[in-house]
DNA sequence: TAAGTCATGTCAGTCGCTGACATCAAGTGC
DNA sequence: GCACTTGATGTCAGCGACTGACATGACTTA
């Protein structure tokens, strides 16, 4: 992230990551795929607390209550990173191939959603539309969290992004 | 896709495309900008439509109708080709540098949305989420269109998924 | 006919990424 | 203590995607 923050990722080449690494670049490509993966390597770990927190809710949640308590529930991994979520949004922003890399992430987390969701008993189509619409939520919200100024935490803006979608889904008179 | 689909996305150079199509390597590359982008040609012409359908929808219409509708309205582009489209889904699908690349041209899409919704007077957050919810709408409908065997076509599964969005949302009792 | 411009080809080079093999340190069993 | 495995790292050669610079040739247009 130092280089990539310094000097732009695509003026970043692997040899000098792994030379500030104190690695060679063959060792760099032996813990993360590809040169975008290093940003995106505690993806995982998010998707395995959004599952357990899906699996875990209970069982007369609505399947877009138990989604959306999830995603609020993964404030506890950003909540004290605020800065480096910031400065990471600004990296991926300025970079189209990150962006990409982004995407299928948060696409990744909507299938496991998706599966979570079909674990608790919720048709195919319902539980991929709403983890589809989750995702979507915790776009916004995070995007404003991390790259706004406002005070609002992370949480807070979720249940103000799936109000919006609420509203605007509300068919009007 | 004739190459693609015979041997692998991986598997196929543009030394071979080249050559299939008569030309150089270099030409290639002047007409698209990497590999993965032959397979997104059109997807340009797909965005102006959308947004020109959405700039002309009744003053009156809703930001979710507007969009529902430039998106039925995107069948026009469709409709013909189902077994291109069913082709080329199948390429995608197997490969993860095309699936990324899917899913931003889809983030292009939302993002073009949104402005048009912008331009009618939608508040920002709304354009947005209306664009995004749009989209995943119009995803999940695709794919059931595309792969599917079932012999609805898009404009209705693009309202089935609708509804569906739309009763997820709806608190229940 | 001379000059300009546009698409294409040629060539050399950079960089991301991979497979195969070598090295070396830290156990593990005897 | 000694041979033997195991796992992490380094070395090296090579492929293929992509790019910049320049050359060539066809087709306008003054």
């Amino acid at each position: 992230m130092e280089l990539y923050a310094e000097r732009g990722f695509e003026q970043t080449t692997v040899a000098e990551i792994a030379k500030r690494a104190g690695l060679t670049e063959r060792t760099f490509f032996r813990y993360f795929a590809d040169k975008r993966e290093v940003l995106f390597a505690g993806s995982s770990h998010l998707e395995d607390l959004l599952v357990r927190a899906i699996a875990e809710a209970p069982e007369s949640a609505a399947p877009i209550d138990a989604t959306i308590a999830a995603l609020e529930a993964a404030d506890e991994i950003f909540h004290e990173r605020r800065e480096h979520a910031r400065r990471r949004q600004a990296v991926i922003r300025s970079n189209a191939d990150l962006r990409e890399r982004e995407l299928i992430k948060l696409a990744s987390l909507a299938s496991a959603i998706t599966g979570a969701l079909c674990e608790r008993g919720v048709p195919g189509l319902t539980a991929r539309l709403t983890a589809e619409a989750g995702i979507a939520v915790f776009r916004v919200a995070f995007e404003r969290w991390a790259d706004g100024t406002d005070e609002k935490d992370l949480p807070q803006l979720i249940r103000e992004s799936l109000d919006e979608l609420r509203t605007l889904t509300t068919p009007r008179p």
